[in-house]
RNA sequence: GCGAAAGUGGCGGAACGGCAGACGCGCUGGACUUAGAAUCCAGUGGGAGAAAUCCUGUAGGGGUUCAAAUCCCCUCUUUCGCACCA
């Protein structure tokens, strides 16, 4: 009843593995195509969304093996991270064996897919073969000044005595003990980021990216173009610089807002002397959660510091407020807060009473500040403001910055959202920073023969404060590289987007024990023809690994300029609307869908869908549908073996019936869709759909066995085709079926499957006849007529007639086999 | 809150500004069968009508166009990201 596939599933991938067909070779003189899939996090036996994700890099792996490519399609694991550490905490094993014991799972289901995976260049990132290079990348950024340390604030919980992801804050407390997080200042390492941040913007050597990440992308660095202020401090010679996109508005700066967080903040809280409730302000601020300050609408509020600066384009004189709304994060950490022309400005000085000045006045409604109820943002004339009354704010922007660079008062400048990406976690399970402390020599580089920093295996997890390295002293006490004395070695690992940043190259040479990889190797494959990934990922990773492209190439590394030419971001898989979650409990097992359907019959569900970058509603009797559509195929293959064996593919279409004429466009129509649909748009829902289609044509032929032999041929090549066409979704029952009608090849071996343009033309057309846009009738003609015959033909019909009655034509469009429009 | 995207039958979805709903699921009817399952065939947005045909319909409201699911403006809802999850 229902086809073997069990048995077929096994045998093809059997026979995959033993040819290698997979298995890309540096050395094969063909073109390549290097098709890459974001790797897993190495969770265990796979999940739905790992089958949904795959199953697309698989198609376009066998679309491109079947035009001729030299594909690479590799795999490995992002296995360090936070996951494995809590899981080991939880159940007191060690990360090491429960990640390799999970990995063995995982590429065991691969297998058990048929996924064309290249084997032979795995990489997993906690091994030390990979991880070493990481290192050694961290001391090159060193070496060109790329990272280096600051002191920045992270989530620390006092009972735990650790820091705490974004994600493990819960409403302000520790999702483990539940007592309140507070914001630590720590030295943490930073890469320089920000240097490429102009590079970044450049995406115009991306063959074909989604716009929508470039957006973001672009959104996220953020470049702004605007003036450094330098406001002089009373009673001090010190300067406190500002940032403005609006110089315009420098005259109408009432006062000056700063985050608990500034320098001058921190200093002035250092004096035993000074007010106790500010103090107890910053606290406050300093340990609310970072996303709630962001936010625009959480409460402003603030404190006078009891310092003032002078306005140095008026030397008025500016109080200095500590805010809750700026971020130190951004700019120069401190804003001049115009409060008539910022809204958030505007909101907090009505609350603390601070005077306002208008110096930009709207020219059509005369604002009157007693008036006001919210900023005025738009442009205008500038009042109030000194040799630039009357000026437009707009043109004033750059006569003020000028003028201010002229008089030393401020200049010109760039300031991006983007910063520096902080990779230091105090973490355990991650990539050690090849650093040592010495008394003597300072810090220290570890020498890359000396490569890689092993993680001590004897660590005690759970049990220790603040980060577990410290607990392994034996580890931490070591000898400095330099002058050979006592020296302790850099306790915090690297965050683990930091081995992701570059993985893409290493699969190009993955064996390499004499660098990362090769240069000739990192040429020949980069860049990644094809990415595939979560859009989740549109900042972090893939700006992350943009960064770290540029990098190398600047080393000297790689020639090219971005890592991924295209990018294809894949929806999840949702079930009644929600992503699939263990907390949801609406997980269903791929395993179990294989073992009772087959791998093709869920790969052919997934694609068949929702197009790639759209979510997969997950449906039971959908996959059932799968499963029926690769049932019919094996069956009208089976049930017509004889007559498709035995019918010759040449013949003659001169006597065709209408119905075998149309079976015979049906072949290869269907053919040129599946070729388009994938190639050109990457759009395999619609290429299976046309498959369907054909099937269905097939199936109309009611008794193949007795038709005439020309006619029996054109069945034959309609059958025939179908593997080649369904080899990208289903390509274990592909390769039988292929097999079974006598082909001795595998199915890629072949090549593409071809078609004959003359035999996509349908004779007969029908027009839609439209008049004001409405459809009143058809028009069914040779797909030849000329255009003033159409014409004629339509205002001919009994329908149309009766709507064009004593009305007068003023114009005719006509759309090439498709329709007619009337226009009265 | 900020940034990005999506919204089409009962459901998943299709439709380079040109006949909305291809294809699949589900449902209904028929064939086969002792019966069921499976399979095959047909129908299936809503409303009116015996039919021809007409009206209506792509989250909601407005606009551009001979023609709008598609382009523009506003509103609503959902999803993703927001820098220590990967």
């Amino acid at each position: 009843m229902e086809y073997p596939f069990d048995k077929i599933e096994k045998k093809w991938q059997n026979i995959w593995l033993e040819k290698k067909i997979f298995n890309a070779r540096n050395d094969d003189k063909r073109e390549t195509y290097y098709i890459l899939s974001m790797f897993p996090y190495p969770s265990g036996a796979l999940h739905m969304g790992h089958v949904s994700n795959y199953s697309i890099g698989d198609a376009i792996t066998r679309y491109k093996l079947m035009q001729g490519y030299n594909v690479m399609q590799p795999m490995g694991y992002d296995s360090f991270g936070m996951p494995a550490e809590n899981f080991a905490i939880q159940h007191n094993s060690h990360p090491q064996i429960t990640t390799e014991e999970n990995i063995a799972i995982m590429r065991n289901q691969f297998n058990s897919i048929g996924f064309g995976f290249d084997w032979e260049r795995e990489v997993s990132t906690c091994r030390p073969e990979y991880y070493r290079w990481g290192q050694w990348f961290f001391k090159r950024l060193y070496e060109k000044g790329l990272a280096y340390k600051k002191k920045s604030f992270v989530n620390w919980c006092d009972d735990c005595q650790t820091v705490l992801a974004n994600e493990q804050v819960e409403d302000g407390s520790c999702w483990r003990c539940g007592s309140e997080v507070r914001q630590k200042e720590l030295e943490q390492w930073f890469f320089k980021i920000t240097d490429y941040a102009e590079e970044l913007l450049d995406f115009s050597k991306m063959i074909d990216w989604p716009e929508r990440v470039i957006t973001m992308q672009t959104n996220w660095i953020g470049k702004s173009i605007g003036t450094r202020i330098d406001f002089r401090m009373i009673n001090s010679e010190e300067l406190l610089p500002v940032f403005t996109t609006r110089p315009d508005t420098i005259f109408g700066c009432t006062f000056m807002a700063l985050p608990p967080e500034h320098p001058f903040v921190s200093r002035w809280l250092e004096n035993p002397q000074y007010d106790d409730s500010i103090r107890k302000f910053c606290e406050e601020v300093m340990n609310e959660d970072k996303i709630n300050r962001a936010a625009e609408d959480t409460t402003k509020k603030g404190v006078y510091s009891g310092y003032d600066c002078l306005n140095p384009v008026n030397g008025e004189k500016v109080q200095i407020w500590i805010t809750n709304y700026v971020l130190m994060d951004y700019g120069t950490g401190a804003v001049m807060a115009v409060p008539t022309h910022d809204q958030r400005d505007f909101e907090f000085a009505r609350k603390y009473d601070i005077p306002m000045k208008i110096v930009i006045q709207n020219p059509e409604n005369e604002l009157v500040l007693e008036d006001m109820e919210a900023a005025y943002i738009e442009p205008g004339v500038l009042v109030n403001s000194g040799k630039f009354n009357g000026m437009r704010s707009e043109e004033s922007k750059a006569a003020i910055s000028e003028w201010m660079e002229a008089n030393a008062m401020g200049e010109k400048t760039v300031t991006y959202r983007l910063r520096d990406w902080g990779v230091s976690r105090q973490r355990y399970w991650g990539n050690p920073i090849p650093v040592i402390y010495c008394d003597k020599c300072g810090e220290v580089l570890v020498p890359d023969e000396e490569l890689p920093v092993l993680l001590p295996d004897n660590v005690q997890l759970g049990k220790t404060t603040q980060n577990p390295l410290l607990s392994v002293e034996d580890w931490v006490n070591t000898t400095c590289p330099g002058c050979g004395g006592k020296a302790r070695r850099e306790t915090d690992t690297m965050d683990t987007f930091v081995d992701s940043s570059w993985y893409f190259a290493r699969y190009a040479d993955a064996g390499n024990t004499k660098e990362p990889f090769s240069r000739e190797a990192a040429d020949k494959w980069l860049p990644v023809d094809q990415y595939i990934g979560g859009i989740e990922h549109a900042c972090m990773h893939l700006l992350y690994a943009r960064f770290f492209h540029k990098f190398m190439r600047d080393m000297g590394m790689v020639s090219c300029d971005e890592p991924f030419a295209r990018l294809l971001t894949q929806g999840m898989v949702t079930k009644d609307g929600a992503k699939m979650s263990k907390s949801k409990g609406n997980i269903v097992d791929p395993q179990y869908i294989i073992d009772r359907f087959g791998s093709d019959t869920v790969r052919t569900f997934m694609l068949f869908s929702s197009p790639p970058e759209k979510d997969v509603e997950w449906s039971d009797s959908g996959v059932k549908g799968a499963f029926r559509f690769l049932n019919r195929i094996w069956r009208i293959i089976e049930d017509n073996l004889d007559v498709i064996n035995s019918a010759a593919p040449e013949y003659n279409s001169d006597n065709l019936s209408k119905e075998m004429t149309g079976l015979r466009r049906s072949t290869h129509f269907t053919t040129w869709k599946v070729l388009h649909d994938i190639a050109d748009r990457m759009q395999f829902n619609t290429a299976i759909a046309a498959v369907m289609e054909h099937l269905n044509n097939v199936y109309a032929i009611s008794e193949p066995a007795a038709l005439g032999k020309d006619e029996q041929s054109v069945f034959a090549e309609a059958c025939r085709k179908i593997p080649q066409l369904i080899y990208f979704f289903a390509p274990h029952i592909s390769e039988e079926l292929w097999e079974v009608m006598g082909n001795t090849t595998l199915v890629h071996e072949a090549g593409l499957p071809t078609y004959k343009s003359e035999f996509l033309q349908k004779e007969v057309v029908t027009y839609a006849i439209q008049i004001m846009g409405k459809v009143r009738g058809k028009l069914e003609v040779p797909v030849d007529t000329d255009e003033e015959e159409l014409k004629k033909s339509a205002l001919e019909l009994e329908n149309v007639q009766k709507y064009i009655e004593g009305k007068k034509i003023k114009k005719i469009i006509v759309i090439p086999r498709k329709l007619i429009s009337i226009v009265v």
